[in-house]
DNA sequence: ACGCTGAATATTTTCTTGATTATTCACTAT
DNA sequence: ATAGTGAATAATCAAGAAAATATTCAGCGT
């Protein structure tokens, strides 16, 4: 037996694969990259990527995961901030989480050629982003019940609401219809509302 | 000269061919149907169509402009009774929005394709809309603060905030990602913390 | 057996090109 | 002047062939 492991560890190459994919992605568009393209990129045959990934899909949705996964990942840091009052970092968050999308679409306009490919075949990775960013939310406001910043009778369905509250700053596909400025301040006046509520208190 | 009136009165014409369009775009869709069905249906040639109408995409605008008419007229209804409290009113509002929404969805598939044509090339429509469903918000507030049920700083800011935070009940676009009964539910989180707020109140 | 490839096959896109359809216009009837 | 038309033109759609691309597979070199 060989006392060296495999030459090349098959992550790597997927990684690289990844890679290749995502510039071309980028540069030219989901659609208009081709399977032969990436290969080239790395040096290998196109029948080669089929095994390190299903499909041409699978790539994009691996992309498209890791992405999601970054956006979970930076959100994450926010709520992590213990020290801060749980009120300025569900603000942040909300104007994080909406940054990120618009940058995502503005920065590269041809992704979204991939986010509606993903959307329609692998609505299990949308799923799963949600669980996370419904987890989050979680986390975040059981912060703020420790410090006895909110009172809040069921956490899950809260963070629920304010999930499908802020839906509109976490969708690509809106992020045409206004300008940054004008889902800030939609962000801002949203979070208010919710950090306030309009029930005069007694 | 004749002492009567022109025989036919231009606006019964243009609504016989509003009728006959929505017939047909409602049974066949907005691309399947043409302009030459609507003039027969009309007893009229289809050159005459443009003498009341500037083109297809005109027709349908008219129409969506109606539905969206009777849309907020509806909810309007809801926002008069003025005896109600105008947390059971806003609750009522934002249901009822919603139900308009699914239902326009799935009772008639085909009109989206209408939806489509009209948001591509009419945005103006939409924005006329959502002024008007402002409005009411404004109203429902301003009654709640008179009713000394609400506080509210600056209403204005609060109803667009209101708007946003509901904005995906009220786009057809979204009605095919969930059921029914998750959109009510959600809709009705989302009008609890709304309500409530989750800042504890000293 | 492993890691890979070229060639074969299946699926999608692109490109014509002939219809359909939207829109305009010169003209008729009242 | 008004309500309307038929025929001409322009724009769009649709079917099918050709080309490009995704995916599979038998087999090669190690």
């Amino acid at each position: 037996m060989n006392i060296t492991a495999s030459k090349e560890n098959p992550d790597d190459t997927r990684q690289q694969i990844l890679a290749a994919a995502s510039d071309r992605f980028t540069q030219f568009g989901y659609n208009k990259t081709t399977m032969a393209e990436i290969a080239k990129d790395c040096d290998m045959s196109a029948a080669n990527l089929y095994r390190f990934f299903e499909n041409k899909l699978d790539i994009g949705a691996n992309l498209a995961c890791g992405c999601l996964n970054d956006k979970i990942a930076g959100a994450q840091e926010i709520v992590n901030q213990k020290q801060r009052p749980a009120t300025d970092r569900l603000r942040e968050l909300v104007l994080y989480m909406l940054h990120f999308t618009y940058n995502q679409w503005a920065e590269n306009p041809r992704l979204n050629e991939m986010v509606n490919a993903i959307c329609d075949a692998r609505m299990d990775i949308v799923d799963t982003y949600k669980q996370g960013e419904h987890g989050l939310f979680v986390e975040l406001l059981k912060d703020g019940i420790a410090e006895d910043e909110f009172s809040i009778e069921d956490v899950d369905d809260t963070a629920l609401a304010i999930t499908a509250a802020i839906a509109i700053f976490n969708i690509p596909l809106h992020m045409p219809m206004h300008s940054l400025e004008f889902f800030e301040s939609a962000a801002n006046s949203v979070v208010t509302l919710i950090l306030n509520g309009i029930v005069k208190c007694p």
